[in-house]
DNA sequence: CTGACGCCATACCCTGACGGTATGGACGGG
DNA sequence: CCCGTCCATACCGTCAGGGTATGGCGTCAG
């Protein structure tokens, strides 16, 4: 009916993104790697395929229009899951496909030690591969297709996946062993409000580690540091879990950790007292939404059967609820 | 890390997907309006770029591997979020743009109507486009941007979309007036297996009314008899509810209907009865995972905020869950 | 057994799209 | 007022992708 036809190409969409986030073309160009004119020309083709405009590139500055802002995030949508596609595609080809599974370091190994065992006793059971992720990153490593599926914590955008719950277990506030709230026995969640929270990285748009999932190592981004002032939070940046109990050691922040964590971790330099309202910290299992990989499915199945027989962590309370 | 880069492409995807649901590339080339060769080509080129077979050639059969219906799943999630984007893009750009919703016809119109004004009664609020659609279509409307918002039964297929339950009620059944579970005055679940349902059309894959979601109308495909007398379940083909009670009326098919479809049909030639284990029947909105919409996020919010002062309806149940 | 047909692969040519270089024009800062 | 920044245009070369012709192979009918 409108000709949706060859309108739309990966690199178009690759290209575009690239203009979007740099809100350059210059810069995007050299992102890309190819010549700036090239650019400005597939955008305006892009554009005139499109029959919108994208961008109002008003003098000194591009800035996406309400249909550009529109495009950008089906952009990001489409670019994971081509990726997603050639990384599975590949894998499943390999002589014995592997389920890749993603979890946070140092968060419920001992259950995913279990599943994991559990699976492969079962006959004919494909190889299972860890493929640990920092804080925060799960979400994107199953969606892009570098993992299978992951063990995501609630508040993960899970959007684009399908999750079951596992486990529920309530957290703690986790403080520095001299804060004044330590000397409470039982704080609310208005006692934390304000405070120093860590926090997972966020990385600068145009960083090739932003794109890759990679590290972004130590090289420097002058650019960045008005980026990085305006949308990185308050609190040291942490990405997994012996990091973040280094920061509320070290008194730089305050966190609410899952209690089994904080029970695997007694120090004397932090302190534990519970938490009132906090909200559970639950554990998904996640996988594509609407695969219909059985390996994944038999996995998952398996998740969910050896988390039901899981010993109850001490006071668990119901599934929180998950999504935004 | 593995090179991702310009090893897929849209136009790679439609090629293969082609080939993988006709499993014969000469019939897939005319469905693409190209000529055999190219089509030959590409597809050796992509194996060859995924390092990886994706079609068993023996003679005179051509069947996708292991690989092959892995890359097929995600070829067809691409690419439904490739024309999205294409739609979406467009919709935005529009002078007006508009939030289009779609529903089954027949099924609480009276919610869609009463959600609509309030949303319409919002300062600021974008048009609202209604595009009717056939039973089981609205999950892929909504996937390929036909359509912003849907309303879903459960039961449909909703990979890759955030959905919130709206309304549950009781199902019943609705059987031709003469027969002879008729005479009972309450039925369970088990006395209906077996019987004739009604189903979906479910179309052959190569028809263009697959692809674009149109009807299939009324041109002949010879060589589709096979394939539809594989996949087409028993019992007639029904597109809305009219239809549906039509076929009941005829005796050709029984059926598990909402009481509230129920009570707006009252006649001579449909006995209706209840059915002690029939799961509810559910409505839920549902919107493209993730989306970050305003005019999405608000209409979903009206119509969550509406249904919830919508009065319950007669013996309505808890919340049926969703998924698969 | 053999000829005809169906189906996929190879060979070859041609067009056009994409990328690079050079350059112009507009706006803003010093 | 000049210079720097940044996007657009012009022009050109290369190669990927599509078309046509043809070959090889297997199947089926007679």
């Amino acid at each position: 009916m409108d000709g949706f036809d060859g309108v739309l190409d990966v690199r178009d969409l690759r290209y575009f993104r690239a203009v979007a986030e740099e809100r350059n073309f210059t810069r995007a160009a050299e992102r890309l790697g190819i010549a700036q004119p090239p650019l400005s020309r597939a955008v305006r083709q892009l554009e005139r395929r499109l029959g919108a405009r994208l961008f109002d590139r008003s003098t000194r500055q591009v800035t996406p229009t309400a249909a550009g802002l529109v495009l950008l995030e089906e952009a990001v949508r489409v670019l994971d899951a081509v990726s997603a596609a050639a990384r599975r595609t590949r894998r499943a080809a390999r002589a014995t496909p592997a389920v890749v599974v993603t979890a946070k370091p140092g968060v419920a190994t001992d259950l995913l030690r279990r599943v994991t065992r559990a699976y492969a006793s079962q006959p004919d059971a494909a190889r299972v591969e860890i493929a640990v992720s920092g804080y925060g990153e799960q979400a994107g490593m199953v969606r892009d297709g570098r993992a299978d599926v992951g063990l995501l914590g609630a508040g993960e955008d899970c959007h684009g996946l399908d999750l079951e719950p596992l486990t529920s277990e309530p957290r703690v506030a986790a403080l520095p062993a001299g804060h004044a709230l330590a000397a409470r026995s039982v704080l609310s969640c208005r006692d934390l409000a304000g405070l120093p929270f860590p926090h997972c990285p966020v990385l600068p748009p145009h960083t090739d580690a932003y794109w890759s999932g990679r590290d972004v190592g130590e090289e420097e981004v002058p650019d960045d540091a008005r980026w990085a002032a305006a949308h990185v939070p308050r609190g040291p940046v942490v990405r997994d879990s012996s990091q973040l109990l280094e920061a509320v050691a070290l008194g730089q922040a305050v966190a609410l950790v899952p209690v089994s964590l904080a029970e695997r971790n007694r120090r004397d330099d932090i302190a534990y007292r519970p938490v009132r309202d906090a909200s559970p910290y639950t554990l998904a299992i996640a996988w594509p939404a609407g695969s219909r990989s059985p390996s994944i499915a038999r996995f998952v199945r398996t998740a969910i059967e050896v988390a039901s027989h899981e010993p109850p962590v001490h006071g668990a309370g119901p599934h929180a609820s998950f999504g935004e």
